[in-house]
DNA sequence: CACGAGTGTGAGTGGTCAACCACACATAAA
DNA sequence: TTTATGTGTGGTTGACCACTCACACTCGTG
C-alpha cells in the first residue's frame, strides 16, 4: 500500500480556486463592503487568517471573485454560441439568452455582477475589471452574434433589466408591473 | 426691531430635508454597507449624534433616501410627459428619456438607485423601498405614454443600461465597446 | 424673567472589521 | 532522520462602526 495515504493539505492554488467558488456565494448577498472575510472564510472552510495568505487584501479577493464570474459568463456565452453556429444574429443572441438564463439560474453570478458595478463606482480596482469584463464580453457578442450595434446593445440592456428583477426578487411580487418589466425574459 | 435676530436654529423637519438632500451625494459613492453615518451627518454640516435624533436608524435613513430620489425622478416624467402630452407614445417616451437624462446628469440619482438595488438584495426594508419606488414608475410610464409593454420594458431596460455606463465611468473609455453600449443614449 | 419644549453636541459604548504575526503541522527530498 | 518549504490557525491589534446619553443652548410663550 506505498502511498496509500492522501494528502491532507491542498496546495495554495487550489485553495485559491475553492475560495473563489465559494466566495461567490458570500459576496453575492451583501456586496463588497457588506461582507466580511470572515464570511468569506466560512464559505471556504478555512480560517479568516489563511484568506490572506491566499489573497493580499480584501479588495484583491473581490476584483478576482469578480473577474472569475465574468469568464464563467463569457464561457457560458461561447457554448451557446457554439451550437448556434451559423444562425441568423437573432438567433444567436436568443441562444445566448438562453444560455445565460440557465448559468444564472442561482442568482450569485448575476448579483456579484451587480454588486461589482456597486462597487466600481468608488474602488478604481473593481471597477477597472467590470470594464475589462464588459469589454470582452461586448467584443464578443457582437463578433459572434454578427448582429448591429443596436442588438447588441439591447442585448446588454435585458441583462441589465435582469439585475434589477433578480435584485428585487420581482418573482415573489405578482403585479401588473413585474409582469411588464419581466415580459419575455426566461427564467429557470 | 420687534423680532429682527432670525432663528438660528432649524426646525426638526427642515434638517430631515437638509440631511435627505446632501445624504444623496454622501450615499452616492459608496452605497449603504459602504457610507458611514459620520460621513452623511458632515455632508449635511450637523453632527453624527444628531443623525440619530432624526432618524431611528441608518437603515431608515438610507430608505427614505431612495424614496426621496424616486420622487424626483417620478417628478421629472411628470414634468416631461406634460409638455409632451397627446403626441404618440414614442415621442412621450423620448420626453420622459431625455428629461430623465437632464435630471440625472449629476449622476447621484443614479448612483443611488444602482446602490438601493445592491443593498436591496439583503435588506427588506430597502427591497420595500425600491420595488414601491419602480412599481409606481412602471405604472405612470405606462399610463402616461400610453405605450405598449414592450416599449415600456425597453425604456427601463435603457435606463438599467444607463445605470451600468455611469458606474464605470464608460465616458472616460474611448473604445468601440463603450460606443456601442452608450450609442444613442443621452447625457449631460 | 421664567420655564417648558425643542434643537444640537461631545464624549463615550460595546462590538466588529481588515490585516498581521508567531507558531504548529504536513509534506517532500536528501 | 533531518531539514527546508509549504499549509494552516489562534490570537491579537488598532482603527472604526452604529448607536446612546448626559448635558448645553435656543426658542416661543405667559
Amino acid at each position: 500500500m506505498q502511498t496509500e495515504r492522501r494528502r491532507q493539505l491542498s496546495t495554495a492554488e487550489e485553495r485559491r480556486e475553492t475560495v473563489l467558488r465559494t466566495a461567490i456565494g458570500a459576496f453575492a448577498a451583501r456586496g463588497y463592503f457588506g461582507t466580511t472575510t470572515t464570511e468569506v472564510a466560512r464559505a471556504a472552510g478555512i480560517s479568516q487568517a489563511y484568506v490572506y495568505r491566499l489573497f493580499p487584501s480584501k479588495e484583491s479577493l473581490f476584483v478576482a471573485v469578480v473577474e472569475h464570474c465574468f469568464v464563467q459568463v463569457r464561457a457560458s456565452l461561447e457554448l451557446a454560441a457554439a451550437e448556434a453556429k451559423g444562425s441568423s444574429a437573432e438567433v444567436v443572441l436568443h441562444a445566448m439568452g438562453e444560455s445565460y438564463a440557465r448559468l444564472i439560474s442561482d442568482n450569485d453570478l448575476m448579483l456579484i455582477q451587480l454588486h461589482a458595478q456597486a462597487a466600481a463606482v468608488s474602488e478604481p480596482a473593481v471597477r477597472e475589471a467590470v470594464r475589462q469584463g464588459y469589454a470582452r464580453l461586448v467584443e464578443y457578442v457582437r463578433g459572434a452574434s454578427g448582429g448591429e450595434e443596436r442588438q447588441v446593445q439591447e442585448f446588454f440592456a435585458t441583462g441589465m433589466l435582469c439585475h434589477l428583477l433578480v435584485s428585487m426578487d420581482a418573482d415573489a411580487v405578482d403585479a401588473p408591473w413585474t409582469r411588464t418589466l419581466s415580459a419575455g425574459i426566461t427564467h429557470y
